[in-house]
DNA sequence: AACAGGACCAACCGCAAGAGC
DNA sequence: GGCTCTTGCGGTTGGTCCTGT
């Protein structure tokens, strides 16, 4: 397949990257800054775009990167947020220090997909997203059915629940086939336990503030689940802001 | 050993948003 | 308000490596 050039001059470089031209960059960067992508490459005297050399920078060389494989605890971590958030690779990899958006939107498409999916295909149930169309949907469900138990509204929110806690051992099973190392590992502990009362609360404090999440919120600190707090706290603070 | 197909990942592209004029 | 430029984002590609036959 051809492609249209990204910078219509001729003569600049594309493909991987150089040695030579990663010290030229880093170099210039620590020197001066990146400033104005667009000039600088021609300022550090590099054949590349100013868009090649910030994504290079910005995926690769940048010092706080992160590199390596990715750890149980970082995959669980966009799992979850995948599952909050969507494709917002980059609000997904604002949470997850030293990773890139690239990283985490290639480890996605290469290992987390097919795991989620494969538990999705095992469980025969639909993926609990928590967008802003399902909040609002439940929240309207929710209202509109809380003096009745209208069987709509409580098997979507039951199957997601069920989604969601499938989703750990899904994981478990697909470690064992992926990566050794995790054998033995386990992250039901980190999930917070989810029955339907929870999916009610979730869905009707939407309308409230935050303030009012935290008998809901209490529930973890009781148990001593903070990272599941942690989790659903920022859940919230996500849905609050798509609301806006 | 050779080949085919799949997996992985760096890098690319197009588009949209924001800033400045 | 409209235009241009820059930056950032998400989807996609293509080269390389790995694995199975």
């Amino acid at each position: 397949m051809v492609r249209a050039p990204c910078c219509e001059k001729m003569g600049l470089k594309k493909g991987p990257w150089t040695r030579e031209e990663d010290q030229i960059l880093i170099a210039y960067i620590q020197s001066f800054g990146h400033g104005n992508w667009r000039a600088l490459p021609k300022k550090a005297g590099l054949l590349r775009c100013g868009k090649s050399c910030r994504l290079r920078w910005t995926n690769y060389l940048r010092p706080d990167i992160k590199r390596g494989n990715f750890s149980k605890e970082e995959e669980e971590t966009i799992i979850k947020l995948h599952e909050a958030l969507g494709n917002r690779w980059s609000a997904i990899a604002a949470k997850l220090p030293g990773r890139t958006d690239n990283e985490i939107k290639n480890v996605w498409h290469t290992h987390l997909k097919k795991r989620v999916n494969s538990n999705d295909q095992m469980v025969k149930q639909p993926k609990r997203k928590i967008t802003r169309a399902k909040i609002i949907i439940s929240k309207k469900e929710t209202a509109s059915n809380s003096s009745s138990s209208s069987p709509s509204s409580s098997s979507s929110i039951v199957s997601s629940s069920r989604s969601y806690s499938d989703l750990s051992t899904s994981v478990i099973t697909e470690d064992n086939k992926i990566n050794g190392q995790w054998l033995n590992s386990s992250i039901d502990h980190q999930l917070p336990e989810i029955d339907e009362s929870f999916w009610s609360e979730v869905v009707m404090p939407m309308d409230v503030s935050l303030d009012d999440h935290q008998p809901f919120l209490q529930s973890f600190t009781s148990s001593d689940d903070h990272e599941g707090m942690d989790f659903w706290l920022r859940v919230f603070l996500e849905a609050e802001e798509l609301q806006e």
